[in-house]
DNA sequence: TCCTGTATTAGAAGAAGTCTAACTTAGGAA
DNA sequence: TTCCTAAGTTAGACTTCTTCTAATACAGGA
């Protein structure tokens, strides 16, 4: 199954794109990535040289209040970046190195009773597991 | 149901309580409080005026590390701290205004499948509930 | 072409947390 | 008691990450 990536979900919306937009959303392509905002502009400058920090992070802010960018906190260490928002997916998170993995939703999503709820109005549920990825595992771990 | 508070939970530990400990301890009370490092020191504070900032963040940090303490990540804002620990709980965070309120862990532990964990030890599983609380979803929500 | 609002930029500023190096304290040994 | 040592505390500098500011560039419409 192919989804649609975030370029051509773009081009579909109300939203001016400038050369500097268009190199950082062309470098948040796949399913599976979760880049830091340094990464995405060190990779946004092998297109487009001279980017700015700022830009990178403009540009970010508002595909993240577009709805078209996940974003993942790792506790320590800076937000990631997730292009991956067509379908739910919950993420592995090593304490350890901070490295990240994707793992489908299998379960039913979890719901919050309505007796706990006290008028509060939920638009979405994360599940982070923890733990530590096979590589801290195998060095610390038992 | 009265769980243990912190500071009994300590007595029974072979860690120091220093005075300034001891205030950090007194002022993470209450199963429901989910104070940022900054309330804890200004609340502190009232107790033992001198106690220094790197104090609250060491005495934070290690109380984390032993377990005796979470933390909520609420993506924008200052990490929270949680003494609530003896029992499982989930959170529900406004997005607008970072509110956060207790919900209690009725479904079952989601479960990472077999074939996506790829020989990660799962440790841990924090579910967070997002949307807008009552004050924000009237001013703001649908 | 000119106008106007939007986008971009460099760098300053801010927020949150960690680190350093000096100082204090509390016990234990002598 | 006095001395010694390890652990704890402190102020403030520092790092990291992100946002803000004010100047400049740009693009599309009148
Ligand atoms: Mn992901
Ligand atoms: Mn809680
Ligand atoms: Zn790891
Ligand atoms: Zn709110």
């Amino acid at each position: 199954m192919t989804t649609t990536d975030l370029l051509s979900r773009l081009r579909g919306r109300d939203w001016r794109l400038s050369a500097q937009r268009r190199a950082v959303a062309e470098v948040l392509v796949g399913d599976h990535v979760h880049l830091t905002a340094e990464e995405v502009h060190e990779l946004a400058r092998s297109r487009l040289p001279e980017i700015s920090r700022a830009t990178v992070y403009n540009t970010l802010n508002e595909l993240v209040a577009m709805g078209e960018l996940g974003v993942v906190d790792v506790v320590d260490g800076p937000r990631r970046y997730d292009p991956y928002v067509t379908a739910h997916h919950d993420h592995l998170v090593c304490d350890r190195c901070h490295t990240i993995r994707d793992v489908p939703r299998t379960t039913a999503l979890p719901q919050v009773a309505d007796d706990a709820r006290g008028g509060f109005l939920v638009t979405g549920v994360e599940i982070t597991y923890r733990g530590l990825c096979p590589d801290c595992a195998a060095r610390y771990g038992r």
